[in-house]
DNA sequence: TTAATATATGAGTAAGTGCTCATATATTCA
DNA sequence: TGAATATATGAGCACTTACTCATATATTAA
């Protein structure tokens, strides 16, 4: 099913007691929400920044390459946990790993987390 | 206690074992993450937005104001979970609400969702 | 090889989340 | 006033999540 059609789908199906305007705000509506792939990606991205030992994780990484131990200092929680959850981001794709002997070295796989993090902490802080 | 303080403290208690060279790294490691209240603001940003009916609804918004069934529209669940989470995200100073007649109308609170929803996708699209 | 160090992982659990269902409230209109 | 429409909310439940604990794997050094 194309765009248009799936929007004129929505719109019969849920949307079948509205006036022109309301006809018109809406079709323009969603028309701003993207298609499904995307939003699934997006909330991916923001639920893994949506832990506080998650976040404090890339906040630590934006700095460079850390090892586990290093990101062990950076959170209040076990090892296991730390573990756990650069799992997690690995998952994701939004760290990446290399061996150095017997350390693991993580760092951040793009830019965007650095400009998501900057974001919202400038939204926090108003 | 102040941030110095803090981070000197971390580093004694969990980074016994370390070197001169890891030492520096985590101390600018530790530079690099928030204080605990802006960690907190962040993560409940982003917890807002890790959820496909918010990230819809607050996508649909992107294009001004607009009531609850519309938002309907926007997503595919009920009017009471719409409802519930329009809730949360008014509590979260996300969306703002203003009466006009039986609707309820409402708006993005500040801009920076917009920019957050934006590089999001620009992530996720690649 | 054995011991020590660094990291990863599976299972289990307590807490959190997003929905539905039923119902309450608010506003307009007859 | 009572009915219709629009929105909000409390309770309950299925599902998810972030942790702990125990243990496995990997690398280096003795």
């Amino acid at each position: 099913m194309r765009d248009d059609e799936k929007e004129q789908a929505a719109a019969d199906t849920c949307c079948d007691d509205h006036d022109q305007d309301d006809f018109a705000r809406i079709q323009q509506a969603l028309k701003a929400i993207p298609e499904e792939a995307l939003i699934v990606s997006a909330t991916e991205i923001f639920s893994a920044l949506a832990d506080s030992t998650r976040f404090r994780i890339l906040s630590a990484l934006q700095v460079g390459e850390l090892c586990v131990s290093d990101l062990l200092c950076a959170t209040d929680v076990s090892q296991s946990a730390v573990s756990h959850q650069l799992r997690l981001l690995r998952d994701k794709r939004l760290v990446q790993v290399r061996r150095d002997g017997q350390r693991a070295l993580y760092s951040l796989a793009d830019d965007h987390v650095r400009s998501l993090i900057a974001l919202a902490l400038e939204h926090a802080s108003e």
